[in-house]
DNA sequence: ATAATTTTTTGTAATCAATACAATTATTTA
DNA sequence: TAAATAATTGTATTGATTACAAAAAATTAT
């Protein structure tokens, strides 16, 4: 993926392809290990020292009302962002921290909902221990 | 459940039924709205005026290393809490804010979990429409 | 092009849930 | 009954996130 090619995804989804947002956007792409504000912020200023945390905070707001991102609410003291939309499920490693993605068939997600409640998004999160840390 | 059930029930888990302990415990299981500690708090405070905010949380934390209640992250800002400890999913209206139990198959969880991880716990989170919210 | 308007960014201040801490009070043990 | 331990309380602090207003950048009108 090149850096118009990020331009375009913001352009299609109505927001202005700003450097910030692109960066932003690129690093949630690249690096899909749904991390939070703060480290998106942090990794960033060694490239872009300039980039200010608000707007950080503000760059992943608009990608998420964009349709872009989505947030991952698996960690109770900070929220975690994920470029990857489509439904699928979480799992924590409780020893590495690690978060990894899981698929989960939309049809799963359906039959597990109740009836006659409409779900707009649905979440499976899992904690326990992942392969590695099981040795 | 007579205000002595819950004082056995606290023996029982390894802490000590203060009152404190017990009407919070007692507030969650009348009260399985999952409500936030503030909830908790403000409610208590009309029947016990001297309970302080510090010792919801303490009593919380407690009852929750306990095992007598979890916790449920569905809502980013702030914690909820749940006497009902064996599993089951949660669906929060996104018109009417309230969260919803549904019941879950510990082998349809079993399933959904990867191959090589091990869980711990297993959440659902839905979040869309209500039944009496969708007319 | 230039000026006026709108959008975005930035830095700082404020918010708010949750925790840390130390003093007080209550309970248990010696 | 005294000493030790545990729990509660009020206040201070933390830390993620938002609010806000000024500055900068981009867009639109003249
Ligand atoms: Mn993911
Ligand atoms: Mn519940
Ligand atoms: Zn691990
Ligand atoms: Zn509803």
């Amino acid at each position: 993926m090149t850096e118009s090619d990020f331009t375009s995804i913001l352009s299609r989804h109505g927001i202005r392809p700003t450097q910030q947002r692109i960066a932003v956007y690129k690093y949630l792409v690249s690096n899909p290990s749904h991390p939070s504000a703060d480290t998106i912020y942090r990794a960033l200023s060694e490239q872009y020292p300039v980039f200010s945390r608000t707007t950080i905070y503000n760059s992943l707001n608009t990608l998420v009302e964009a349709g872009l991102v989505r947030t991952v609410n698996i960690c109770p003291e900070e929220q975690r962002f994920d470029a990857t939309i489509d439904d699928h499920g979480h799992f924590i490693c409780e020893k590495c921290n690690g978060i990894f993605d899981f698929d989960l068939n939309p049809e799963v997600l359906d039959k597990l909902c109740p009836e006659g409640f409409k779900f707009r998004q649905g979440d499976v999160f899992f904690s326990g221990t992942c392969p590695d840390c099981s040795r």
